[in-house]
DNA sequence: CGACGCATTGACAGGGCTCAATTTAAGTGG
DNA sequence: CCACTTAAATTGAGCCCTGTCAATGCGTCG
């Protein structure tokens, strides 16, 4: 059975990009992934942070796929990857992997139907306490001030995660600084107080 | 190995709702079946349409879920359900099943990818034609006129599936109708001119 | 210290949602 | 077959949310 190949990335390397040929599946083993879809203008949509544990492009497990979205590293990244033979025989042999990778790839689907109807149905600002929190779940760990989140992270980037732009973010960060919900610096957010920011999101 | 449970179901018969737990997993065999989340105030986001050799509800083979969607009948629409003890069974002895649903799902995420990218990014009269373009790839079929939907489908519902409202869909639709690209009785439409959506879709 | 990139804030405008009034068409029952 | 009912579709007018653009501030790093 096949080792796969590891791959050390450095911050922005872009370990495969929308569109290209899918030959393998990856799984992080430290750092962090940003996967996005990009449009014209330099638009893009983040679609997952992805971090230790988590893997990426199960697509490319299925015959003539390619990426369907880019993956770019955030910190130093270290990865491994099996190509699409070795991940199919590993599955056909194995079927608890087969039905592991079912359950993720169900997981993803769900929280991305969540997201979906959130994006079509609720105004910017609720969509943003949304997102906030949903990365924190993902990537939050305690700190002094409240709860972290571990990786740069600019207001582009979660205007891009929730669908709206870096100005609207900005205004709106600074509103719940100033009620105290959350702290920031530049490319990094402390939520402070979890609990208003869900009440903000869900009550109306 | 158990045969399943077949069931008919008249129009708009809920087979099953968001939030219930999640026990079957359903293949329909003929009919169609709307997939769609629901919002407060009635609002409600289509996930997808659904028809004859598809599955839904690929969650229920996973302990503790929920559904995450809520299934309704369009037309009558028969179906066949197994549980989650029996599909976790039979895929672990034939895990080329398993595979296969693991394809099915990765190719639903991609797509509500493509579609989260588009709500995020582009104007609603462009969204409006990818997201018929898009179910007619899925449910369209040859007339004299055209390419046509072959189940009921109101402003209402094209403006759930895009994520806009009905009016907007109308005035949408009118001034399509108007250029000849599009015929459309109570809900039904027919797509005359499939090419002409296309450039406006994909040119800006 | 200068330069670059991120963040903030204000002013403005427009895309599309909201609301209301009609029109059209499909059923339904006598 | 026609009157009646009901739901879908159309269309206009107004306004608001939020995207756009521009100017400035600020923190970080070479």
């Amino acid at each position: 059975m096949s080792r796969g190949e590891r791959k050390a990335l450095e911050p922005g390397t872009i370990l495969f990009r929308e569109g290209d040929p899918a030959y393998k599946c990856y799984l992080v083993l430290s750092g962090r992934l940003k996967l996005a879809k990009l449009h014209e203008q330099g638009k893009e949509a983040i679609i997952r942070y992805i971090g230790p544990g988590e893997i990426t492009a199960a697509t490319a497990v299925f015959k003539e796929k390619e990426y369907p979205v880019t993956s770019e590293a955030i910190g130093d990244t270290d990865v491994i990857g099996w190509n699409k033979h070795t991940m199919m025989e590993i599955m056909l042999a194995y079927p608890p992997l087969a039905v592991s990778m079912l359950g993720i790839a169900v997981e993803r689907l769900d929280e991305l139907q969540d997201r979906y109807l959130e994006l079509s149905a609720e105004q910017v600002e609720r969509r943003i306490a949304r997102s906030l929190l949903r990365i924190m779940k993902q990537s939050g760990c305690r700190s002094e001030d409240g709860i972290a989140i571990d990786f740069p992270l600019s207001r582009q980037d979660l205007a891009d995660y929730t669908g709206t732009t870096l100005y609207t973010v900005s205004r709106t960060l600074s509103a719940w600084e100033k009620r105290g919900w959350i702290k920031s610096k530049r490319e990094h957010i402390t939520i402070c107080d979890p609990h208003s920011l869900v009440t903000y999101a869900e009550h109306y």
